[in-house]
DNA sequence: CTGTTAGCGCGTTCAC
DNA sequence: GTGAACGCGCTAACAG
């Protein structure tokens, strides 16, 4: 077992000769300490290879210096280009970050929040499983929280969202300009306001041109590969399929991929595929896929900095006008999207 | 700014009209506090929605029930598995993890070190960037390490990782069984365990049929996509192009994968491509990819429990006793690979 | 079984 | 400039 008995202050202070307020000073760089002073202590320091107790330090000044991010799928390269984003801006100023996946279930989204509490995280990001759900521990005499990806309710709270009616609006527009009419989307749960402002955004369009989408070319799916699959496969084997298929995420547009190849449907002279969410494999994969992507990394800076500043010690009026951040979004036109086929 | 200030132990002794001990003895249920009494405690707890104070907690206890994990490049999915692992088991121990991303830099990963002790962490999983760049820190009061993916020296220290020689002796095999006899490996950097296990594993395979890896196809990449890329173009340009190519990481198949349909190379028929570590987009990339699938997931979870053991409260002589945890890989066939062309 | 007390390591008043 | 004393919230001894 270690000795997790590292030096204390008191042991610097003794071996420089000082008092133990002396040594904090130097450690906060009050400014206060002689220079003589100073040097001495922060030899004693490197050489007991003394640092502060980040714990003790917090029970003190009631700052732990510490972040929470709770994702509901760290599985989905989406959400670890954010807590890239996220880190990175966290390590800038001074914090860690605490990382929890809900795994998609709200009940451990529940247990994280609760636990991070616990831990006295100055402050909360939150990707939430389901808009709702989180709802109750809204307010209490918690941690500041900044919404990603999401806006929880229409309860006015600090978030960092895609303009997912925009990018949706953009991109079906696009299909219909290359000719589809017949353009079916795959959603995600429809408890999230993403997944709903995206379908909003695909409804735009299409009436916009006079077009609907189809009862049965609105499917819903869950954002894993097998989803995409399943649904990619009764809807190209429908009576009337789609000439265009557009996934609100980007591991749906594996599965649908895959069914394309199995069923030997060609891509894009006969259906055109386009998602929602970049990747790296996006341009490897045959075809090459359209995506609508999104400024993830910067998401996550972004809603860490809106963190900060309700951290304080800003005013205190910070808690009464949350703000919601709208990001934009760019199309990736590439290979499988293409104008429809006259048969 | 968040009234961080939640109740304490001693607000919920007063409303129930007990001692503070004795909530901290129905918190930590020790069972010592009689039937009755104990209702009307949790009752105030939940009346004040109180949560004890976690740093509070560890200053008292010398535990603060965290777990650092520090990985070398968050963005490989590779590692994304593993810290749901480690998550899991984690939070399945009562632990929290603090999640680092050193980006490949030593220098990052020596300030996380740094930062995850000062926080006074239980213990530390680490996938280092560098094999040695580490030593440094190691063996000094701080908390206990176990090693991930890759062994950092020929010290003795905990770790995990997949038996990469016989995962590499294996799959070399099979290519040769396939009849190829020039086969080009791009490894990644030489500074890793991890890389040199794998390069010779390739080499004894070949050595045992009497062949070589040709200086010029035994190439170094970094991990990414575009360095797969730019090595493949190198190589099947060549002169006397190899008839099989095996990456030493998933995301340089995707690069070579590129490459090969840019210069309209047919795969596998005139040259198979065969990469390490498995990803969901592995099959419906067109061909699919055989790769060699490490327990990823398994050596996450397999680091935490050994990790928990060097914590305690077990024997002392735990220190004592380095374990080096083996994990073995299967290789998935696909259709990347096939017999060696005639021409 | 329950209450009282001391102190974990640090930052922060105050006197000097 | 510097040093001694107090307390953040909690747990672990001990006393009742």
């Amino acid at each position: 077992m270690a000795k997790q008995t590292s030096y204390t202050m008191r042991d610097v202070a003794r071996l420089a000769g000082v008092s133990i307020s002396t040594v904090s000073a130097v450690v906060n760089n009050k400014g206060i300490v002689g220079p003589e002073l100073t040097a001495v202590v922060q030899k004693a320091i490197a050489a007991m290879h003394f640092s502060p107790h980040a714990g003790a330090r917090g029970l003190r000044t009631g700052r732990t210096h510490m972040l929470g991010l709770v994702v509901q799928d760290i599985t989905n390269p989406f959400f670890v280009e954010a807590l890239r984003g996220v880190e990175d801006q966290a390590i800038e100023h001074g914090y860690e970050v605490l990382v929890c996946n809900s795994n998609d279930q709200s009940d451990l989204e529940l247990r994280h929040l609760d636990a991070l509490h616990t831990k006295r995280v100055d402050g909360i990001l939150l990707a939430p499983t389901d808009s709702y759900a989180v709802r109750e521990t809204l307010g209490r005499d918690r941690a500041p929280i900044v919404f990603i990806d999401c806006i929880p309710m229409k309860a006015k709270v600090n978030c960092v969202v895609t303009d997912n009616f925009d990018a949706c609006y953009n991109g079906v527009r696009y299909l219909i300009e290359l000719g589809h009419q017949r353009i079916a989307v795959i959603c995600g749960r429809l408890t999230h306001s993403t997944s709903i402002d995206r379908v909003e955004g695909c409804r735009k369009a299409v009436q916009e041109s006079n077009l609907v989408i189809r009862e049965e070319h609105l499917r819903q799916g869950d954002s894993h590969i097998e989803s995409g699959y399943r649904i990619g496969h009764s809807l190209l084997q429908s009576s009337d399929p789609p000439t265009a298929i557009f996934t609100l995420n980007n591991r749906m547009a594996l599965g649908i991929l895959r069914a394309l190849t199995e069923l030997k449907i060609p891509c894009p002279s006969r259906v055109s595929v386009m998602s929602f969410d970049d990747a790296d494999w996006a341009e490897v994969v045959s075809p090459s896929l359209t995506t609508i992507a999104q400024p993830t990394y910067e998401m996550g800076t972004a809603a860490v900095d809106l963190l900060l500043r309700s951290i304080g010690p800003g005013p205190e009026q910070s808690e009464l006008k949350p703000q919601q951040i709208l990001l934009k979004s760019t199309l990736r036109i590439r290979g499988s999207t293409g104008p429809v086929s006259k048969s």
